[in-house]
DNA sequence: TCCTTATTGTTGACCGGTCCACGCAATCAC
DNA sequence: GTGATTGCGTGGACCGGTCAACAATAAGGA
C-alpha cells in the first residue's frame, strides 16, 4: 500500500502537507495541485485504521438487534444504515438472540474497536447490561424500547400504552365487546394495558385468561397461542396480536378454525411490518413509524459524536397511528353466545 | 483509557510482556500471574485499533447485500453474522441498492479500513465493480450469484437452472401444461430456463408472452404483474414466481380474481422464506440453502483470510431442493378452454 | 524602515499496539 | 568445565496517520 510519506517524498513536502490537502485544510494552491498529482499518480489511499488510531474516531456505528429475522427489525438496519451511509459512517450490526452474554461480548469488542456510538434497538437480552451501557465511554441510544426506560441513556420510541390503546379503541368503536390477545409475554405488556385501558372506558375489560403467549421459541408459536385462545373463547369476536408477525400466525389459525375474516372476525396487529399491506385480508395494524424512529435515533448519536458531548438525555415519543385495512369490521350480529 | 504501558509499568515488566501475556504466548507463570493482576486491577482492555494497525488485520468482514428489507437477504446477514460470531469477527454491514455508486463507495471505504474479507450476496448493482473487486488485496467471494459468474472470484451459489427446473418438473409431474411466470427480469432468467427446460422434456413450452416482469420500483409489482398474467392467460393451471415475495402477491392476485388455490391454480415459489411455510396455503417453492450457503461463503473467506492466501477460486454449487406445500395441486379437470 | 500579524510548511512527538533482534540465565549434552 | 540449546524478557523500530509547537517567508500598519 502505498502511504502519505511515499505521496509526500513524491511531492516534495512532508507528510503533514499531504495530510492537510487530504483533509482540506489551507494549502497553497500550486503546493496542493503537486500533493494531488502525486496522489492521483500514485493511487494513495488514506488508511483509516491508522487515523483511527491517530484521531480516536472510526467513522463507525453499532447497531444491536435482537434479530434480523423479524421483518420490523429488518427495517430497522435498513434505515439506520441509509442514515449512517448519508452521514459517511459505517455499520457494525450485531444481533444479540436475546442472549444476555453473548451481548456482553458484542459490546466488549465494539468498545474495543472504539465505536463513535451505538444504537441498542428491542430490550429483551439487553437490560441486564444496563449499566456496562450507561458508563460506555461512547454515546449511546436505545430505541424501540418498550420495558421502563432507564433514565441514565437517551431514547426513541413510541408510547406503546398508547400504541395498544389505539388498536382497542378501534375495535371499541366498530362495537366488538370480547377480545382475545395473542403476545409475547412479558415483553409486550405495555400494548395491553393500553387496550385494555380502552375497553375499560366503556366499562368493558379483557380479563387475564383471555391473554395468551405465543412460545417464542416454536415457529409456530403465534398460531398455537391463537388457535388455543379461539378454542378457548369462542364468543370473541376480535384478536389483537401484539406483533404482526403473530398476527399473520392469527389470521391463519383464524382460517383453519373456519372463521372469515373479518366478517366473523376482526384480526388487528402491531408494526406495520411491509408485508402485512399486501396479504388478503390485509392487515388492520398500528404503524410503528420505523423509519423514522431510526432516523432520529442516529442523528441524535450523531449530534452527540460530533459535539463530542454525551447526547441530551431526554426520551423522544413518537407517534403511532393506527393503519386501518381489511382484516377489521363492526362484529357479525349473530345469536348472542350463552355461557353454559 | 489504561494503556499497554500502565499495565507493564504497573507490573514491572516491559510492554511487550504484556503483549505476550494477552497473546497467550509462553511467559513465566509466576510473571504472568504479575501482569494478569495487574490487568484486571487497572481494568484493561486491549484496544483494537492500535492492533489492527500493527498487524494489517481487523477481524472485520464486509458483507454487500442489495437490501435487508427482503427476507431472503435478512437470512443470509443473519447467518453470515452468526458464522463470523463464532468465528470472532464483527460484520460490516453495506446495502447496495442496487446502486452501482454507492457499491463503489463502500467498497472504497472497506478497502480503506482493510476489512480482512468481502462477501458479496446477489449481483444485480455490483456487477459493474468485479474488476475492482477482483484486485482487491483482501479476499472477496461471491454468493447467491446467478448471472455469469466471473472466473476471477470464487462463488457460492446453487445451479438456477436446475432449481427452476426442479419446479417444472413438480408441475408436470402434477399434470399441468399451461403456466404463467411472475419473475424479476432480467435478473432471473436461468431460473425460467429450467422450467422451460422441464416442459420442453414434454413437448411443452413456456412462451414469452407467458412471461411477466414484476417491476421493481413499486411495491405492487408483484400483484400487478400476476394480475396481468392471469388476465392474459385465463386458461393457465399454474403461475410460477421466481421469488416467494412473488409468489405471496401472485397469491394474492390468484384469490382477487376468483381463483382456488390450488384447486384451481397451482403456485409455485422460489426461495423458501421463513413465512411461507405459515401461510394458507402454504407456499410450494424451491428452498434455497440460504444458511448453508453463507456458511460455506463465510468459511471460504476465513480460510482464505487464515491462510493468507488467495482463496480457492472454485465455483461450489449447493443443491436447491423442492418443498411441497399446499399450494401446488394437479390441474382440475374442466372444460378445455377453446381459444375464440 | 521596522515591527506585527498572517500564511505555509516543517519538525518531532504521539496514538497503542506488534514484530524482531538480542541479552541473559538456566538447562543439557559431551 | 565448556559450548550449544532453550526459555524469558528487554529495547527499539514500526504500522500510517494526526497534532502542536515552531520556523520561514510574505503582507500590512505605524
Amino acid at each position: 500500500m502505498v502511504t502519505m510519506a511515499e505521496v509526500a517524498a513524491r511531492a516534495g513536502v512532508t507528510k503533514q502537507t499531504v495530510s492537510n490537502v487530504v483533509a482540506g485544510k489551507s494549502v497553497r494552491p500550486e503546493t496542493a495541485m503537486r500533493v494531488r498529482a502525486a496522489i492521483a499518480e500514485l493511487g494513495y489511499k488514506p488508511n483509516l485504521v491508522a487515523r483511527s488510531l491517530a484521531t480516536g474516531t472510526t467513522m463507525t456505528v453499532g447497531l444491536f438487534v435482537p434479530t434480523v429475522a423479524n421483518p420490523f427489525y429488518s427495517e430497522v438496519v435498513e434505515e439506520v444504515e441509509n442514515v449512517l451511509v448519508r452521514h459517511g459512517y459505517n455499520l457494525l450490526l450485531a444481533t444479540t438472540h436475546d442472549d444476555a452474554e453473548r451481548t456482553r461480548q458484542h459490546l466488549e469488542i465494539l468498545a474495543a474497536r472504539s465505536v463513535d456510538a451505538l444504537l441498542v434497538a428491542g430490550d429483551a437480552g439487553v437490560t441486564a447490561r444496563l449499566p456496562m451501557l450507561a458508563d460506555a465511554k461512547f454515546p449511546v441510544a436505545l430505541c424501540a424500547w418498550e420495558v421502563d426506560p432507564p433514565d441514565s441513556l437517551p431514547v426513541v420510541s413510541i408510547d406503546y400504552e398508547h400504541a395498544g390503546f389505539l388498536a382497542g379503541r378501534h375495535l371499541r368503536e366498530l362495537g366488538h365487546r370480547r377480545v382475545v390477545v395473542v403476545a409475547d409475554l412479558p415483553a409486550h405488556s405495555r400494548r395491553i394495558d393500553g387496550l385494555r385501558r380502552a375497553f375499560a372506558r366503556d366499562g368493558l375489560s379483557v380479563p387475564d385468561d383471555a391473554v395468551f403467549a405465543a412460545a417464542q421459541s416454536s415457529p409456530d408459536g403465534g398460531f398455537d397461542a391463537a388457535a388455543a385462545a379461539l378454542a378457548a373463547h369462542p364468543d370473541a369476536t376480535a384478536i389483537f396480536a401484539t406483533r404482526d408477525v403473530l398476527a399473520l400466525d392469527a389470521l391463519e389459525a383464524a382460517r383453519q378454525a373456519g372463521h372469515r375474516v373479518p366478517e366473523d372476525l376482526s384480526v388487528v396487529g402491531f408494526d406495520d411490518i411491509a408485508q402485512v399491506g399486501r396479504t388478503r385480508p390485509a392487515l388492520t395494524t398500528v404503524a410503528f413509524p420505523k423509519r423514522q424512529m431510526a432516523q432520529q435515533a442516529v442523528e441524535l448519536l450523531l449530534r452527540a459524536v460530533e459535539s463530542a458531548a454525551a447526547p441530551a438525555n431526554a426520551i423522544s415519543l413518537l407517534r403511532p397511528h393506527l393503519v386501518v385495512r381489511g382484516s377489521s369490521a363492526p362484529p357479525a350480529v349473530r345469536p348472542h353466545h350463552t355461557t353454559r
